[in-house]
DNA sequence: GAGTTTGAAACT
DNA sequence: CAGTTTCAAACTC
């Protein structure tokens, strides 16, 4: 199921991969209807899971060579559905269909982007997160009303009732099995609750079969699992697709050097908590899936299976570690479905490797919700990621915003074979809706994408896709959007649905496959234009789940300072604003609040903008890529793409780009007399300088914040006591005067104390008890103005 | 705030 | 690709 072929992929910026997970996966490419391990020397994330193209079968590949455990839990209910679960260190799901539900989940990982997302291809609804830990909203899965609800995940009844590698259903729809480490299955269930038919089941592609798992395990051994039939009558589009079969096949590493690292390592008790952590790498996380019912339960023990990187969307990849671990615990999660007319919105938010992450899961109650897919990918500091996005009914636009990266990646889909939908060829949505961006508050940052409408989807991709639009939120402020188009051709008809500060740029060595690179703030000036951002949508609640960010270093700063951090306005005088001089056009941004003269860089001088952007990325394609990527194994996380050629700095001040991005100069610096290195003295007197500093800044606010809280709370505590009338003293009595004398008398106080040789700190509350005697007196004299003031009226 | 320094970007 | 120029940010006074 090729949604977007491997060339595209490897042509998006690497910031779109810049995850441990993802960076250094070669591709490869097997069939389609299997699951393939992708080879990776640093793959630690699962990216993407894609529907099989007939999702007749769902192979899951074990790495002979991995030796982290992870896990999988994989389940296919329809002839073009799969469910895949799969888990790393911390929990990754993937749940993909072709016709109806896809859902991915996947954990942020330790070392770098951990990405968590559930996706709907049909609806579009796609729920992501980085950095999965904690999960404390239901998780439905509802191929009819686009539902996935998270829940809580009850492993009593996988720890005491049901064996390993057993499929079974209780209830009316059983959707998903797991392949979980021995003694940590995951459960995925469907609940009692009925289901409406889905866009799939219009379409006519209903068909009630009794659900079969063939579950071929890694030893070979395969089992045909017959579901149990549904208890109600409603046909639903899960109920109608049949898993044909679930392979488990080992699999030798392509490359020695590419060891699987996504793996899961935790066991996690029937709470959902940690109990153990196998992978010495991966911090302890924990994960708590809320679960209002528990009926089915699987696992299939000793395996370990980790859903491969993004590199390879066009396959499921799948990959099965061997892992003979003890039945210490046990994992699982609840996928019941659910039935609604709502679309999805799900909320997912990474909190710090250190603390629990928790995923907060928003419904939208029911009516007149477009259906929306929200995708984050996390990045090395572990952002996080809140965007609720409307996609078409046939999504082929995936976005993708990469924390650390100031740019927003929009990836225009296309299906090249009739195959890769898992859907007969040609349109086939039922509906048409046309997107409109939305946006929720992520807390410092909020952003507002408008995705091409369905029908011009439709048009620049006839057949539909099975992989949802996808929508990643970062937390940057500073955004852009890259539209890897491939191939042109098919796009070319449908740019004048792109915001008018794209650019269509080839990629290097692509052919016709390039960017359209959009600048980000576009979409903050259209939040004016007729598109309606769900913020101020009334019909789309915001997320209630969303968490507090993560403070995790993100090149060089940590992830609020990325987002609070108001973007530094340029200065341009000459080149308006249209060369790489000006950080705005740089950062792929519209000026605003700029100094810059003659600025060019507004929606004002499109063409010109264009054409400027068009110069620069024909000069270096990479140019609007981020500076700061990942180095190469063995060396540090993050370096400069280029390298600095610093003469006479030092590279110890900020006209170095790596000493202003707080990273080491590397090897391909080529800078002179660098002192930015690991052990150099000057940098480290640098840093413990800036700390200092920042320290005494940082005491001086919390003490200017103290006393002023403390001055804010005597007024409060002593006005109304004071106040004889029993009404507010008017503050116009304070005058000048009044002020002037009690700030006399504060320094007077403030010369006893130190005439007297006071410590500090006595020296302070002789001040503010003077001060308080002061406010005393000034509300005493207003008490008893205002009660002569009631008397004469009376 | 003005002037200087610096190195990336742009140009040749 | 190397050298030069341009440019705007960083820095100093």
């Amino acid at each position: 199921m090729d949604v977007v072929s491997p060339e595209l992929n490897s042509l998006l910026p690497d910031e779109i991969m810049d995850t441990e997970a993802i960076e250094d996966v070669p591709h490869s490419q097997t069939d389609v209807a299997t699951v393939k391990e992708e080879p990776s020397d640093d793959t630690s994330v699962p990216m993407e899971t894609d529907t099989p193209v007939a999702a007749e079968s769902l192979s899951l590949c074990s790495d002979a060579a991995v030796t982290e455990p992870s896990q999988v839990v994989t389940t296919s209910t329809g002839t073009d559905s799969t469910l895949c679960i799969s888990s790393e260190s911390q929990i990754p799901f993937s749940i993909s269909s072709s016709s109806s539900p896809l859902l991915t989940l996947k954990p942020a990982m330790a070392t770098s982007t951990a990405t968590t997302k559930t996706t709907d291809s049909v609806t579009g609804t796609t729920v992501s997160t980085s950095g999965l830990q904690k999960l404390t909203a239901p998780f439905t899965i509802s191929p009819a009303n686009h539902q996935i609800i998270l829940n809580k995940v009850a492993t009593e009844a996988a720890k005491s009732g049901t064996p390993p590698q057993v499929i079974k259903q209780e209830g009316q729809k059983l959707l998903v099995t797991t392949i979980g480490k021995s003694g940590q299955p995951i459960v995925l269930q469907l609940p009692h609750t009925g289901g409406k038919p889905g866009v799939s089941q219009a379409s006519g592609d209903v068909k009630p079969q009794t659900p079969q798992f063939k579950v071929v395990t890694i030893d070979g051994r395969s089992e045909l699992k017959p579901v149990v039939g549904s208890a109600s009558n409603q046909v639903t589009t899960l109920q109608a697709q049949q898993l044909k079969a679930v392979q488990i096949a080992k699999k030798t590493p392509v490359s020695s050097a590419a060891p699987i690292k996504f793996i899961i390592t935790k066991t996690v008790n029937s709470k959902g908590r940690v109990l153990t952590q196998n992978s010495p790498v991966m911090p302890q996380r924990t994960i708590t899936l809320s679960e209002p019912h528990s009926m089915s339960i699987q696992s299939i023990p000793g395996k370990k299976i980790a859903i491969s990187p993004l590199k390879s969307p066009s396959k499921v990849t799948v990959v099965s570690v061997a892992s003979p671990t003890s039945n210490t615990s046990q994992k699982s999660v609840a996928l019941p479905v659910n039935v609604a007319l709502g679309q999805q919105i799900l909320a997912v938010q990474q909190s710090t490797s250190a603390s629990p992450v928790k995923v907060a899961t928003s419904q939208t109650t029911t009516q007149n919700i477009k259906p929306v897919q929200s995708v984050a990918v996390g990045g090395v500091s572990g952002s996080q990621f809140k965007t609720i996005i409307p996609l078409a009914t046939q999504p082929n636009v995936q976005q993708i915003q990469v924390p650390g990266s100031r740019f927003h990646y929009v990836r225009l889909v296309t299906a090249t074979t009739a195959s890769s939908t898992g859907q007969p060829s040609g349109p086939s949505t039922s509906s048409i809706q046309t997107a409109k961006p939305m946006v929720v508050s992520t807390g410092a940052v909020r952003m507002s994408v408008p995705i091409v409408p369905a029908q011009t989807i439709k048009q620049v991709a006839p057949k539909p896709l099975t992989s949802a639009a996808q929508v990643v939120t970062t937390t940057q402020t500073q955004q852009r959007l890259i539209m890897p188009a491939t191939p042109l051709p098919q796009i070319q008809p449908n740019f004048t649905n792109l915001p008018p500060g794209t650019v269509l740029a080839p990629a290097p060595g692509a052919g016709n496959v390039g960017y359209a690179v959009v600048p980000a703030q576009y979409v903050t000036q259209l939040q004016q234009s007729p598109f309606v951002t769900l913020a101020s949508s009334s019909s789309f609640p915001a997320p209630t789940g969303i968490q507090t960010q993560a403070r995790l270093p993100l090149n060089g700063l940590t992830t609020a300072e990325t987002t609070s951090r108001p973007r530094k306005p340029c200065n341009c005088t000459k080149s308006q604003c249209l060369k790489l001089y000006c950080d705005c056009f740089a950062n792929g941004e519209f000026c605003n609040n700029c100094n810059c003269n003659n600025c060019f860089n507004n929606l004002e001088h499109e063409t010109e903008r264009q054409k400027a952007i068009k110069t620069c990325l024909d000069r270096n394609p990479e140019a609007f890529k981020p500076k700061i990527g990942k180095g190469k194994e063995g060396e540090s996380d993050r370096r400069h793409s280029k390298g600095c050629n610093c003469k006479r700095s030092g590279c110890l001040k900020n006209y170095c780009e790596c000493y202003e991005a707080k990273i080491m100069c590397s090897s391909i610096c080529k800078c002179i007399g660098c002192k930015n290195f690991e052990e150099s003295p000057e940098r480290k007197t640098l840093m413990h300088l800036a700390d200092a500093a920042e320290v005494r800044v940082q005491q001086q606010t919390a003490a200017k914040t103290k006393l002023s809280s403390q001055i804010s709370d005597l007024l409060m505590r002593t006005a109304p006591v004071i106040s004889s009338g029993g009404g507010r003293l008017p503050y116009t009595f304070v005058t000048k005067e009044v002020l002037e004398a009690t700030c006399e008398c504060l320094l007077e106080q403030a010369k006893k104390a130190e005439h007297t040789h006071q410590p500090q700190a006595e020296a302070e509350r002789m001040i503010l008890e003077e001060f308080g005697h002061c406010l005393m007196r000034i509300i005493s004299s207003a008490g008893k103005a205002k009660a002569d003031c009631a008397s004469i009226n009376c």
